[in-house]
DNA sequence: CATGCTGTATTATTCAAGTAATACGGTTTA
DNA sequence: TAAACCGTATTACTTGAATAATACAGCATG
């Protein structure tokens, strides 16, 4: 069953986004393997105080994406493809990444120091994530 | 004169914050100098053809965070302490370069990769810069 | 002085997105 | 079989943000 321990809606960001990015993430981080169980729609909403329909908005949009599988009249899954999967690695970080390097040359920033303050960042971060 | 040569408000980004962050990456970026002037109210918007209360809206954003002022009867300047400025600068690398650190390690991405992934986007794009 | 510019304030409008309410039909299970 | 769950579809509501319309007052310059 994928977890969603320690998930809480949280942020100015849609809700539903925030579950879908969950489920990527999890996919992407090896926390979820193929074939793991997603929380029932009803469930889910009534663990995050929602509505059922925000959940199968989130739930809907992985499965067009072809993210996670529904067999009726049994439970959601993980199911992606190893292609997938690594697509959907390169969109995280694309997302991120690029729109940070963008705007880092925008501002006429070197490269050198550039990395020096993604470095310094990252090891902050890092010191602070004890999950 | 703080120029707004090629820019266009495009993508989904409210108007007004694109005419922020356009003022304050030209402040950091060194392509506009303390005291330079901004164009008018009036003149911005009939240049982009929007409401000029549009551009208001980002001035007075720009004039509450001190970084632009405007005196009375004469044309609003850049108005920044160096101070200021060196923290604009952090603010908008945070607002990038953070997130985009965040999300990698949330990936479990080693910092080598990451650094390797990095490398190339910012080369790739550094390349595809001639303005 | 008068025209035309400036910045400012208040109010209205528009629009889209997110979320919720509700109902339908099917499957499992006790 | 009946209760409890499931996924799904349609519709409605709400809210907030972005932008625009309009009006007012001051300064500059011809």
């Amino acid at each position: 069953m994928i977890s969603f321990k320690g998930f809480e809606p949280t942020g100015s960001s849609p809700i539903y986004l925030q579950i879908i990015k969950h489920i990527k993430v999890s996919a992407v981080s090896g926390d979820a393997a193929n074939g793991d169980e997603l929380p029932s729609r009803r469930s889910l909403s009534a663990m995050l105080g929602i509505n059922p329909n925000t959940v199968q908005k989130a739930y809907r949009l992985l499965e067009d994406e072809g993210i996670i599988s529904t067999v009726p009249g049994a439970k959601s899954i993980l199911d992606i493809s190893p292609e997938k999967l690594a697509s959907i690695k390169i969109e995280l970080l694309q997302s991120t990444a690029l729109s940070a390097v963008k705007s880092m040359i925008e501002m006429h920033i070197t490269k050198d120091d550039a990395f020096r303050v993604m470095e310094e960042l990252w090891d902050k971060e890092e010191k602070g994530e004890s999950k």
